[in-house]
DNA sequence: TTGAATTTTCAGTATTTATTGAAAGTAGAA
DNA sequence: TTCTACTTTCAATAAATACTGAAAATTCAA
């Protein structure tokens, strides 16, 4: 029967997009399952209760729930209330773009900003020490704080553009580096600054 | 005594780095020893050898010698031969935006382009299927397979070009972005493609 | 109030990942 | 060759992380 077929196609599809997004999420340190339930609420047409989370992925309800949780706490996942209803429904973010700014900013946050304290510390620790070690470590060590402090800055600042003017910023930047760069307004920065290093 | 206290002041700063850098590492999916062994070979002046790893991080002559092999695999710390010497040293990359290079592309090419392959079979699947939800799903996966790979073409370019380059561009795309974007070539682009979403 | 439905917590356990250390392997010097 | 300095491997073990399930807490309707 063709319908029991194409149901079979995409529950094995789904299978894997789960199975995948949880691969790719622990390679990435975040929590295999964490990644799974993100990953089947990411494509689930209706919200799903704690139960169908427990039952599609076979795991315990305190997994279940603490994972919700955490997600609800990245802000990828939101709780739904259905009307008439006790029990807690889930929904994950849709819109990829407004996902994509939601988890730069957490790793921001969470990661990359008290990182960043940490280095200055280090750098500034080690401002004023003359030895010649401790002047090249300084050196390092200064370098290494002001690229990822730009990185931070860079992630705020494109966590915050609209999906299309990023996205259709990006395409651009592509096709002038694309081969000696040239068209676009991309151009004259490009050039003056290439060769550098 | 002058020198001593300013040797303790880099030794404190240094172990402060080190353990950093390791938690880091360890955030974002990597071996926090591995990472470890990296901190320390990026801020020392000289190559380090097997034993003076194990030393300076406490840690047995296997978990050094491993380490530094992925290391070396990711092409983050090259082994240095010294004549006369039959032990082999260990030297990190100490320019930083080569090391950003290294690092986006072998994660590029290790995790991201493989669940890209597997997100475009997944979205292959469900090309074809009539079902409200399969539509639903295929179109989902559709819009993130596309992003993705958006993404990993742009890694892929912002790993070529040259350090000044992409330092200068962020900073122009930084000021630009800042407040009502206005000045610089990034006007047009941006204006032109805000409120959209 | 009471009690049924639901959520939350957490001690115990399982799984995964990282580390040790000693034995086996290699390669250069004599 | 043989000796020695060094590297590599890997089974055993430890440490970190994730998961379970049942008991306790909460919430809401009657």
């Amino acid at each position: 029967m063709k319908t029991s077929s194409d149901d079979q196609q995409l529950a094995a599809a789904r299978d894997e997009f789960v199975s995948q997004w949880g691969a790719m999420g622990s390679a990435w340190g975040i929590n295999r399952t964490m990644a799974q339930i993100h990953a089947l609420l990411f494509t689930s047409a209706e919200p799903l209760s704690t139960d169908e989370v427990m039952a599609d992925l076979k795991i315990s309800r305190g997994n279940a729930h603490s994972n919700l949780r955490e997600l609800a706490g990245w802000g990828l996942v939101r709780s739904v209330i259905r009307k008439g209803e006790r029990k807690e429904y889930f929904e994950a973010e849709k819109d990829i773009w407004q996902m994509f700014c939601i988890i730069a900013r957490e790793r921001k946050r969470r990661e990359i900003t008290p990182a960043l304290q940490a280095l200055q510390n280090c750098t500034a620790q080690t401002k004023g020490l003359k030895s010649k070690s401790a002047r090249a470590f300084h050196g390092q060590l200064k370098e290494l704080t002001d690229f990822v402090d730009l990185c931070d800055r860079l992630m705020e600042t494109v966590a915050r553009i609209q999906k299309g003017a990023a996205v259709n910023f990006t395409l651009k930047f592509l096709k002038a580096t694309k081969s000696p760069a040239q068209a676009l307004g991309l151009h004259s920065q490009l050039e003056s600054l290439e060769g550098k290093r």
